[in-house]
DNA sequence: CTCGTATGCAAGCACTCGCTTGCATGATCG
DNA sequence: CGATCATGCAAGCGAGTGCTTGCATACGAG
């Protein structure tokens, strides 16, 4: 179906830009190009719809980027730190609507299953694997070394359009300099 | 006057459970112990009350509990990411609604004189005053080094109650886990 | 006491919201 | 062809919204 997917994305959009209550059904249906009756004919009510849109948003193609087997962990965290960054800067205005909504909508929650989620776990997971082969040689607690990277990363693609005056760097720039700090602070340089 | 602040007060609480379009004035008023007639009187529209409700919400006192000469980097960056960590939980409510509606609602964008901005300005100052103490020897841009910690903190205090299971340390002791990985990070270690 | 001011109360207005109904139209398929 | 189905269109309903008006009441200052 053409027409449900046009429907979705006009939801999804209008919804990032002016959230639950400011996503009306008429500006939804004028975005889509379709009438509004239809809306409730495909979904029944503009909740089931808003939430098979978010959901819909949500499924994205987790990039696997670090290798199983590392090698040269500057390169391979930085590959995995653009990747990410960038995943989280297309999705920012949902994300940020979704978050300053999640008290009123908590069934939006973010599951165990979500794109951040699993991307935390493969950087974990990494990281232990940079630990035991002795490429990372501070002593520090994976959990929280993942969620410092993660909340840099996240921290940077939600604020950097808001308050731009922070960020004298470009992105990538940023997050090169992101990457030889989180190296150095898990002891992964080469210089020590 | 008291019934003015305790009108603010319902605002801001109101605002930060259900956004601009959710906190409706006889809700507020409701909250607020008055008649709806009275917000009208006092603020003239709904608007102008909640854009002075947020302004007020706004204004912190700044701790400033970075010193001017530093002397041990440790103990004095997990006192402030302490201060500046707690500030951020408090507010996580606001601030999320906040960041989620800032597309529709320019005009609340943070300005330099933020709290954030101001906090930002604080610790990279000090970074500075580090490096040129020589208590930080890694050679980095104290921009990036400021945005990593801030960022780590914001994400932790933004999400930790909405993605708990990705949170398994208590607060005080992933705190003090960001800072030991940004004393490296920075070079401030005692043991390099 | 008297008067101005601040607040409460009830009613209502014009508008938008989600959603429904009834009917016309056009495409698809047996 | 005829029948079924998806869609469009117009109208409307009940509820909620921001905001206004008119009037009653209380209270403090002169």
């Amino acid at each position: 179906m053409e027409l449900r997917d046009k429907i979705l994305k006009a939801a999804t959009e209008l919804y990032a830009e002016t959230g639950f209550r400011g996503a009306t059904t008429r500006q939804i249906a004028q975005k889509a190009g379709v009438n509004e009756v239809t809306l409730f004919r495909h979904f029944g009510s503009k909740t089931a719809l808003l939430h098979e849109a978010i959901r819909c948003a949500c499924q994205t193609p987790v990039s696997d980027s670090l290798p199983e087997v590392p090698l040269d962990p500057r390169t391979e965290l930085l590959r995995w730190a653009g990747d990410h960054w960038r995943d989280l800067w297309t999705r920012r205005s949902v994300i940020r609507t979704a978050m300053g909504e999640i008290e009123e909508h908590p069934e939006l929650l973010p599951r165990e299953n979500s794109p951040s989620a699993c991307a935390g776990r493969a950087l974990r997971a990494y990281l232990e694997r940079l630990q035991s082969a002795g490429l990372a040689r501070a002593p520090f607690s994976t959990s929280a070394a993942m969620m410092t990277l993660m909340g840099t990363l996240f921290a940077d693609a939600m604020s950097r359009d808001i308050m731009a005056f922070s960020y004298p760097l470009e992105p990538e720039a940023a997050i090169s300099e992101y990457v030889d700090l989180f190296i150095r602070a898990i002891g992964a340089g080469t210089d020590q």
